[in-house]
DNA sequence: TAAATCACG
DNA sequence: ACGTACGTGATTTAT
């Protein structure tokens, strides 16, 4: 017999403040419950209990000693967000048949303490999962602790037995109670004696074993004057922290280990608990079966809608009318279909791609009138241009739709979405070998209808259809072009360049290796802090968790101290340079010598796009040698490239959004934004402004756009913090309608929940409710941060959509190959460059009218290098 | 798998 | 007393 038993309280708390936010759509925190889960399921599969015990604290929170409430100074009170949790995890434990036992009076520690008592008097095995360090105490020859912690971030539990505490306190589990008489526990309100700490308790508890023994033998022990002193005046305190420190073992519970038993579980009730709380995953990993959980409306009278499913073949696409709309879902095997299954008319029909005819029939379904709705638009958007089509009037992506709703998801499948938004599913009706052959496709086209529906109608509410409608649907299908069209490189080039680098890294590395006395390897962290920091003695601020910091910027401050120091920094910059681009971007060469991206148009929690395997977003360009890189990004014959970016636009867009008159007319009066803002700052005439100080009100205007503290404005342009923060209140001071708009955001998030761009793109900010200081202060910084960030990345998108319309309605041989957040990519053929410059000038700029005009600064060129 | 680092806007 | 600027992705070492 071995019994879980769980300091489910303890639990809780450390689930809380170890998981970063985590809640429903409606707000509700669910961080504690999930990594309560988590921490629960591991140590079920590690420990492998034949019962488990739940033992809560009656109120959460609750102080150990009632007596000691007035000690509590310095310690936070529970957060309202976790102890709303509480009630839902122990109905949760209900539902799963768990015995959770909370009595008044009594605290989870005693029920652990008495369920351990248990066990080692009747020869059971006793597993105690928990936080709290104080459990150790119940440690015996049939009792175990398994102490959840988090190290370096990551959840991580130790199992302590008694060689384990002999080991690490050099006493028995026991003795810990007399240890912490003495050395008191603060988040406990044990006050232990004043002035002795946990080396002085630990020491005389080892020599002396009790409380007891050292005041009865006071007078012949070797003690220090001091210690002699405390633990005199501090007798009382010591004698009581010895009874309060001592868990009891004795609480009113059942003796009868059997009562323990896991009992039938309600798997239809905890399933649906688990859904309103979002977590799908978790119902399968706690072995629910899916199937269990009720919709939403299952109890109303309505019959549920049926659907006929069956393998049908390449004549289905032609029995589809023009006035019709059908759903068009798929199987792939990453660049192929390999079924096709398309609902309309009430059925779902499977059409398994059988080669060329299937081929023509799809291709010439995609590019009819008939309206489509899918759930990947821009993978069969890429599938139609590789198959001489493309896609016309589809007028839903879910998954597009569902990162619309909430950019901050991580899921976007029509299963999820269909949970997520109570989609009803149709009742399947046809051949049971045939549905259970594609059980996935036909469950997916079950629910899809009524999926599509709900999401219309939850951007409908949201008024976030234009969204979809006008830049997301109609990117996807441009998006999907850029990925096929590619970026020619020339690998010749970026070969030999490779080489250069290689030969410099060689040389570098012996330099480094002379100047600090021994071979290491420069790019390990750890290696190299032991080196500088250890070895060398240069002055470290110990800034990572796992050691010392050497980023670049600690660098950068020893460059005086040691030489080595330039040529490490110079050996980090070779060593990214050859592997991730001058590797990266060979690796990623495609047989027709371009490298094709891919855009994920669902990542980011701004509305901007990313570009990945490779990213194309970061090819180098702020150093000399980085930016030859781009020298090997090149036109295809009889084409050159035109690069066309936006000037300033995050801080046109906040001049617009802010209104503030003295922003607007900087851009609208032509003078430079950073040199006006100089002069403003520092107080001097815009002809007076210095490098420096232009370069100094370009990161204030920086961090304005990022939500801005004094202490990193300083950091960053190495000034006193409280200098810093006199550019910031003068900033604020001249252009006080931005200091208006940045605390209107803050206030607009909280009470709608969620920032929101010019267009309706919203974030949920639940942040902006947590009670942690540094969660908060993160989650305003967003506020103030994502309308402006994300009105530009809409913009931009608008404008690619703009761009592609006219380059194609003008039968311009000139296409959209990339886009890097502020700056566009056309490859155009030598004779319509010119053209197709303006047509980009002219369509970015006026691709959204704002109270400041938008400026585009367009370059041609043979390389990405000479056209930016 | 996570952390550290660094490339970009 | 505490931590400290927004948004990404790739590579490396360390756990």
């Amino acid at each position: 017999m071995k019994i879980l038993a769980v300091d489910s309280n303890s639990i809780m708390n450390r689930a809380f403040y170890g998981i970063k936010v985590l809640t429903t759509k409606d707000g509700f925190f669910t961080n504690a419950i999930y990594g309560f889960l988590s921490i629960l399921l591991t140590a079920v599969s590690e420990t492998k209990p034949d019962a488990i015990v739940f033992a809560f604290d009656v109120h959460a929170p609750t102080f150990r000693h009632e007596f000691f409430r007035e000690y509590k100074a310095g310690r936070h009170a529970t957060p309202q967000e976790l102890i709303d949790q509480f009630p839902v995890m122990k109905e949760l434990l209900g539902y799963l048949g768990y015995p959770v036992i909370a009595i008044e009076g009594w605290e989870a520690d005693d029920i652990l303490g008495t369920i351990s008592r248990i066990c080692e008097e009747q020869g059971a095995e006793c597993v105690i999962s928990t936080g709290d360090r104080d459990s150790l105490q119940l440690i015996g020859e049939h009792t175990t602790v398994r102490l959840a912690t988090t190290k370096m971030g990551a959840p991580v539990s130790t199992m302590m037995d008694i060689p384990a505490v002999l080991e690490k306190y050099g006493v028995a589990p026991r003795d810990l109670i007399e240890v912490k008489a003495l050395m008191g526990d603060t988040s406990d309100n044990i006050p232990g004696v004043p002035g002795i700490g946990e080396k002085t308790a630990l020491d005389l508890i080892q020599r002396y074993k009790t409380v007891d023994y050292i005041y009865e033998h006071f007078d012949e022990l070797e003690l220090k004057p001091a210690q002699r002193r405390k633990l005199e005046e501090g007798k009382d305190s010591a004698y009581l922290s010895r009874r309060l420190g001592e868990i009891n073992r004795f609480a009113p519970i059942s003796e009868n280990l059997e009562d323990y038993m896991l009992r039938n579980r309600d798997e239809a009730a905890a399933a649906a608990l688990l859904s309103k709380l979002e977590m799908y995953k978790m119902i399968e990993r706690l072995g629910l079966d899916p199937s269990k959980i009720p919709e939403e409306d299952s109890l109303s009278t309505e019959p549920k809608r049926k659907m006929e499913a069956e393998i049908g073949d390449v004549s289905a696409f032609g029995g589809i009318g023009e006035n019709e709309h059908a759903e068009v879902l798929f199987e792939s095997d990453g660049d192929d279909l390999t079924a096709v299954c398309l609902v309309f008319g009430g059925k779902a029909v499977l059409i398994e791609n059988d080669g060329f005819f299937f081929d023509a029939a799809l291709a010439n379904f995609l590019c009819s009138a008939t309206e489509k709705r899918t759930d990947d638009l821009k993978f069969l958007c890429r599938w139609a241009e590789n198959h001489g089509s493309e896609v016309k009037n589809c007028t839903m992506d879910s998954s597009l739709a569902g990162y619309i709703l909430n950019v901050s998801g991580d899921d976007y499948s029509a299963g999820r979405l269909g949970a997520l938004y109570h989609a009803q599913s149709c009742e399947l009706s046809g051949n049971p070998e045939e549905i259970g052959a594609h059980q996935e496709i036909f469950e997916k086209a079950a629910v899809f209808s009524d999926l599509c529906e709900k999401l219309r109608a939850e951007l409908r509410n949201h008024g976030e259809e234009k969204i979809l409608d006008e830049i997301e649907l109609p990117l996807a299908k441009i998006l999907a072009s850029m990925e096929l069209r590619g970026f020619r490189i020339d690998p010749e080039g970026i070969r030999s360049f490779g080489a250069e680098l290689m030969s410099t890294i060689g040389e570098t590395e012996q330099r480094i290796f002379e100047l600090c006395g021994e071979e290491f390897n420069i790019l390990s962290p750890k290696q190299l802090g032991v080196v500088l920091f250890e070895h060398l003695g240069l002055p470290a601020k110990k800034k990572t968790k796992s050691g010392y910091s050497t980023s670049a910027d600690v660098l950068e401050d020893l460059r005086t101290y040691h030489p080595a120091i330039d040529e490490i920094l110079e050996y980090r910059k070779l060593t990214k340079l050859n592997s991730t681009y001058v590797e990266g971007l060979l690796n990623a060469l495609a047989t027709d010598g371009r490298v094709h991206t891919r855009f994920n148009q669902k990542e980011t929690r701004t509305g901007r796009i990313s570009s990945l395997e490779p990213n194309l977003q970061n090819i180098p360009i702020r150093t000399e040698l980085g930016s030859r890189m781009r020298g090997f990004f090149v036109a295809k014959e009889g084409y050159t490239l035109i690069d066309a970016d936006y000037s300033q636009i995050e801080l046109r867009v906040l001049a617009h959004l802010s209104g503030d008159e003295n922003m607007i007319s900087a851009f609208t009066g032509g003078t430079d934004i950073h040199t006006q803002t100089a002069s403003q700052v520092f107080g001097v005439p815009e002809d007076y402004v210095t490098s420096q100080m232009r370069s100094r009100a370009k990161a204030v205007n920086f961090g304005i756009v990022y939500g801005i503290g004094a202490w990193s404005l300083g950091e960053n342009i190495g000034v006193p913090t409280k200098e810093a923060q006199q550019y910031i209140d003068s900033y604020l001071s001249h252009y006080s309608g931005v200091d208006r708009f940045m605390k209107e955001s803050i206030e607009t998030a909280k009470k709608c929940g969620f920032a929101v761009t010019s267009y309706g793109r919203r974030r949920y900010l639940p942040e902006l409710s947590s009670s942690n200081y540094n969660l908060r202060s993160f989650g305003e910084r967003v506020a103030r941060n994502m309308p402006i960030q994300g009105t530009a990345a809409d913009i931009i998108k608008l404008a690619m959509v703009r761009v592609e319309n006219r380059l194609a309605a003008e039968k311009l041989d000139a296409k959209l190959i990339m886009q890097v957040h502020d700056e566009l990519i056309v490859e155009a053929s030598e004779d319509c460059a010119e053209k197709a410059a303006e047509i980009l000038k002219y369509e970015m700029e006026n691709a959204a009218s704002l109270s400041v005009p938008m400026e585009v600064d367009v370059g041609i060129g043979k390389t990405w290098l000479i056209a930016h």
